[in-house]
DNA sequence: TTGTGTACAACGTAG
DNA sequence: TTGTACACAA
């Protein structure tokens, strides 16, 4: 144990001097648990932590006091996050804390520590060091590729649907040859073991790994090499993880495998939860790791943080009762000392996601005027594509704001494109990125060439690109196409060596002028090419703060973030998911209608068991709120273009009424609005009977109607159109008849299909809309 | 080989 | 409403 140990280095910063005194500074404002938490460095540990009880604090606590107790190096110590929010939020922290650190801890997502790891030892599992992280797309139109040659039809077996197969399968840590012939069943036809050891056959041709992967194959490196594995052991002298109620099974045993270094009881890892915030069940977490932590390292402690620090108790009591409508929990109650309730928790009836966007929005430009700045407010969605109004909304009022998570930057085609080409000059291997760019721009190569230059790759097994290099010397392919791939084989020899001598981001610039990409942008008179030369310039932008073209290209498919102006003032709009272990003065949560929260499929596919996820999903969201927290909830909201009249989350009326005030925006028709029932103060339907009016139900019922043979519905959804469509013949309207509509008016009916209605309305213009909105006139 | 028109599914969440 | 896959014409 008797390790270098970093010294501070003199007058290096306030805080690392108070290193030097007996009752660090850094201990002084945590309460006795969280300084226990700190300061029990030997052992296993686990801290249940509630929301805002200070958990991120005593982690990164933990580490400077780690540091400052000389017990290991920063790199000695092992911190593990979720998400890469939560890492960067740590990282900042822990520089806050110790600004002079002698070698940085390994702090980041488990797949960036897995990927740091495989690139270390690569060629113990059948890799290259240069290896391409693929992302969910790529993965896709890999399947589809394996689907072609095995003849199976991509409309019956989706291979977005194999894909999550192949997740969950890996989520469980399950190798080829460890799925069940009863899973293998799943798809297509019991065909699925059988693709998916294709599958990662063809990964490895591509020198690739997708997302699962970076966790499987380390886990596979430590069992197949345990001097690998020993290694890790005498590095990591600490291990901290973040969330670990979020932990799935490939996590859990990865973890395992790298506590292994001590006998279980001595092993010096922490780890930090709380059930109730657990909602990545659907991506395979078992909340039972948590659970089995005492089990499996025996005599851990155990210490709760139950003391809330963050928000108001109104806030606090709204968050705590609806959580309380959860079974099977552990149990714990949050308090606060502020004795002060502070602001209501406000929800607001508006009329549909538009008036929503624009409401928000003016509350927003309120607190501003007031002095608030923007990055003390959020708005957190469930699902990515709410995000849109908002945006646009913000836009046109000139509010900055930041999008984290959702469409992605990388994800843009220009960048994906650019991408393409910079990934096939890091790594020659990659077919799914020469198979992107070899037309991109045109030129002249179609998929009959395309498929020419596969079948000589596949019988040489060899790459698309050196495939390419070997038929531009035949007569093969015709003169019009030899030529050009000569070229571009020619110009990827040149990009490649040019590396060796200049600048990486340099050469990213010269790669998309000479391969013509900018050009094609120029010329193309699309409205949004300026803004799509615009990201391609903040691409290459951003790679001057990588060392080398593999680090850019490691970041940019692990780290999704477009992390621009992060110091501008700006409101953050994020899904609920990336919002967990954030904070906000105001946060604003909108969508709370049954269907989208909680979510639909959620429900049918998981039951009471989802129905609870998403309810702790809420109590995420609420608890990232310090001072306001404020809910909305659309009467009416559009789904694949059809209007859709929505029905408030249960969770609203499970919310507490003495903390919560009440309100519309005054735009509602008498019926729709909140308070008329006797059962909810939200709506007149009993929120448990209303889900007989989700999409789910309908289309049970739907099925159940046209196998009796049809007769009159009068319930709405598309789904039923689609199932008892008669051609218009099943109408309650005729064309050319007066009716109303309650967003848009009077009009009259001009075509019908089904129960589906083209109304020309005297306000509003010509719309489709589902006959079971119209009244008649 | 490229461009256009039609049909049809998709809007669930992380890395 | 939007994106994508496929069929067919130029």
């Amino acid at each position: 144990m008797a390790d270098p140990v970093p010294l501070p280095r003199p007058g290096a910063g306030p805080i690392t001097s108070q290193f030097n005194r007996r009752a660090p500074d850094y201990l002084a404002g945590l309460n006795p648990e969280q300084r226990e938490a700190v300061e029990t460095t030997e052992g296993p540990l686990l801290v249940l932590a509630g929301a805002g009880t200070g958990k991120t604090r005593v982690l990164t606590t933990r580490i400077a006091h780690i540091l400052s107790q000389r017990l290991a190096w920063g790199s000695q110590i092992l911190a593990v996050t979720f998400t890469n929010k939560a890492a960067n939020e740590m990282k900042k922290r822990i520089h806050e804390l110790v600004p002079s650190l002698d070698g940085l801890p390994w702090m980041g997502t488990f797949h960036s520590i897995s990927a740091r790891i495989l690139r270390h030892h690569a060629e113990l599992v059948d890799l290259k060091p240069s290896f391409t992280i693929l992302d969910t797309d790529d993965q896709i139109r890999l399947i589809k590729q394996l689907l072609e040659a095995d003849n199976i039809d991509e409309k019956r077996w989706p291979a977005r649907q194999f894909a999550g197969i192949l997740d969950a399968w890996k989520n469980r840590g399950w190798l080829p040859k460890d799925v069940p012939s009863s899973e293998s069943a799943y798809f297509a036809n019991g065909r699925g073991g059988k693709l998916y050891a294709d599958y990662q056959a063809r990964l490895k041709a591509l020198n690739a790994a997708d997302f699962g992967d970076l966790l499987l194959e380390c886990i596979r490196l430590f069992r197949e090499n345990p001097e690998v594995l020993a290694e890790y052991h005498r590095k990591f002298k600490y291990m901290l993880v973040d969330e670990y109620q979020d932990s799935n099974t490939a996590q859990y045993l990865w973890l395992r495998l790298l506590a292994q270094g001590k006998p279980a009881p001595e092993a010096n890892i922490c780890v930090v939860g709380d059930d109730d915030q657990s909602i990545y069940g659907w991506r395979g977490a078992e909340v039972d790791n948590i659970l089995r932590f005492e089990t499996d390292f025996p005599g851990a402690r155990v210490i709760k943080l139950e003391r809330n620090y963050r928000s108001t108790a109104n806030i606090l009591k709204a968050a705590s009762t609806l959580i309380a409508f959860n079974e099977g929990r552990l149990g714990k109650t949050l308090h606060t000392d502020t004795a002060e309730g502070g602001e209501m928790v406000t929800v607001t009836s508006v009329w549909d996601s538009e008036e929503e966007a624009r409401h928000v929005g003016e509350e927003i430009e309120q607190y501003q005027r007031a002095g608030e700045s923007l990055n003390s407010m959020a708005i957190l969605v469930r699902a990515s594509f709410q995000m849109r109004e908002f945006e646009e909304r913000f836009i046109t009022l000139g509010l900055n704001y930041r999008v984290i998570g959702g469409p992605r930057f990388y994800e843009r085609r220009e960048i994906r494109d650019a991408l393409a080409y910079l990934r096939l000059v890091a790594q020659p291997a990659d077919d799914l990125a020469f198979e992107r760019i070899v037309n991109v721009p045109k030129r002249g190569i179609g998929d009959s060439t395309v498929k020419v230059l596969l079948e000589t790759a596949r019988h040489q097994n060899v790459p698309l690109l050196a495939a390419t290099r070997m038929l531009v010397e035949t007569e093969e392919l015709k003169p019009k196409q030899r030529t050009t791939l000569r070229e571009l084989v020619m110009q990827f020899d040149a990009w490649a060596a040019r590396l060796e001598a200049v600048p990486h981001y340099e050469v990213a610039e010269q790669i998309l002028d000479e391969s013509g990409y900018t050009g094609m942008w120029q010329a193309d008179k699309a409205p949004d090419s300026p803004g799509r030369l615009e990201n391609l310039k903040e691409l290459v932008r951003s790679m001057e703060e990588f060392e080398t073209l593999g680090g850019f290209l490691e970041h940019i498919s692990l780290v999704m973030d477009r992390d621009s102006g992060e110091a501008e003032d700006a409101v953050s709009i994020m899904t609920l998911h990336s919002a967990k272990g954030l904070e906000f003065d105001t946060v604003f949560l909108p969508g709370w209608e049954e269907g989208l929260f909680p979510h639909q499929r959620s429900l049918d596919e998981s039951g009471r068991a989802g129905l609870e996820e998403e309810r702790r999903l809420a109590y995420v969201g609420i608890t990232r709120g310090r001072r306001r927290v404020r809910l909305s909830m659309a009467q009416n909201r559009r789904i694949h273009g059809l209007w859709q009249s929505a029905i408030p989350s249960r969770f609203l009326d499970e919310l507490p009424p003495d903390v919560v005030e009440v309100s519309d925006t005054g735009s509602s028709y008498g019926g729709y609005g909140y308070g008329g029932g006797a059962t909810s103060r939200f709506n007149k339907a009993d929120p448990f009977e209303s889900v007989y009016e989700t999409p789910g139900w309908q289309r049970a019922r739907a099925n159940q109607a046209s196998r009796r043979g049809g007769g009159p519905l009068t319930i709405e959804g598309e789904l039923v159109a689609r199932s008892v469509d008669l051609g218009g013949q099943s109408s309650h309207f005729a064309l050319g008849e007066r009716v109303f509509h309650l967003k848009f008016g009077y009009g009259e009916v001009i075509q019908i299909e089904g129960n589906k209605l083209t109304i020309d309305f005297e306000k509003a213009g010509t719309k489709k809309v589902l006959e079971s909105f119209i009244r008649k006139g």
